[in-house]
DNA sequence: TGAGAAACCGAACAGTGTTAGGTTAACCCA
DNA sequence: TGGGTTAACCTAACACTGTTCGGTTTCTCA
């Protein structure tokens, strides 16, 4: 089928069913191939659109992080930490297979560094030296990072037997996946007032 | 090469040049084929001795998390929280390409659960419920992996003229990549403490 | 001495990202 | 209206991946 009258492909649909095939599938259940045919084309020909199946990546990241929200500093310094990293762990958690892809890669993404910029400025007009202010953008990116690969909550088996014999303490972890959204997001919060509370 | 008097290979042997590789070339340098050929052997030989490759790589993890220590429970809670952290992100940053690997999987290791399970009953003993030792934990986790990811201080360009213009506030950006291993301890000490202290 | 297992190898399978070269339809300009 | 260019797809291939099968030889043990 050469050159349809109206193109079967645009970077736009490229990005959203592969985000689609990651959300559904898993980061390692996206491929080229898998991608192609649920666009009903042959692999090579996304290579017209996409530069390398990791820039495809980058893009869906960038995308995925432009929706964090830093407009907190311009009322309070602390409002906008809390408000920068819950609008930052909702916009991973939207999307949670295509975290370890983010944490991996570089951070040099320019919706990333736009916010850090604002959230550095911030922090020094609030009092605080330039270290300090990149020490608390750095701690505040763990917690949320940390948070959204969420390999905490769940990740437990949801069999008693695995725990009750050799783990007393933990005898109703297999109890965990059944409540793993609620405390995974309770104890993100938790992290993160006890952090802001401790500057 | 058939069945040499003196095997070539052992599951040590394979599990130790298999973390150089990784330490090396990165998790994704690390294939099967190069494995065997850099001790002197056919990828198919490999599979004698280790199951799968991510059996393999989940043995690494489990012998590096083997590290962590966790004695400072015996004296007081926030010195054990402490002191668990710091040795957990230094067993995590003494190999960090496998930190992702880590990040990744289930959190059902062995080593993982049994300091865990430490960990969660000293915070109960400590007074506090079952729920916050178990949020508390999770927190603790954040930071560590977090910080260990470590996708911060280092994924900096260091050319100026990648900040200078857009990010006023970064306008000192690619100096990070110079102090990074520094910076990224130092952030994590502040995130642990105020953690810890605001809790 | 003979049986069986242990340790390696070569070849293959199905999958991956990516590229080269080919075909056709749409578009633009004379 | 015709002709050239280009855009959008295709098939086929390359080099790689993890893994398995069947074979060969040597060691070990009864």
């Amino acid at each position: 089928m050469p050159r349809p009258s109206t193109p079967l492909l645009s970077p736009d649909r490229i990005r959203s069913t592969a985000l689609a095939i990651i959300d559904r599938d898993g980061l390692d259940g996206l491929s080229m191939r898998k991608l192609a045919a649920e666009l009903g084309v042959q692999a090579a020909s996304l290579y017209g659109h996409v530069r390398t199946k990791d820039q495809l990546l980058n893009d869906i990241a960038s995308s995925i992080l432009s929706s964090v929200d830093v407009s907190g500093f311009a009322v309070d310094w602390r409002i906008g930490l809390v408000q920068c990293a819950r609008s930052y762990r909702a916009a991973l958690s939207s999307h949670p297979n295509i975290v370890p892809f983010l944490a991996y890669g570089p951070a040099g993404r320019d919706e990333s560094l736009q916010r850090l910029d604002l959230l550095h400025g911030a922090l020094v007009s609030a009092g605080w030296s330039r270290r300090e202010a990149t020490m608390i953008a750095a701690g505040l990116m763990y917690i949320v990072f940390g948070s959204a690969l969420s390999s905490f909550s769940s990740g437990f088996s949801a069999d008693p037997a695995d725990y009750s014999d050799r783990y007393p303490h933990l005898d109703r972890a297999h109890l965990l996946p059944g409540v793993a959204r609620e405390l995974d997001r309770d104890s993100f919060e938790l992290a993160l007032a006890a952090f802001v509370r401790g500057l």
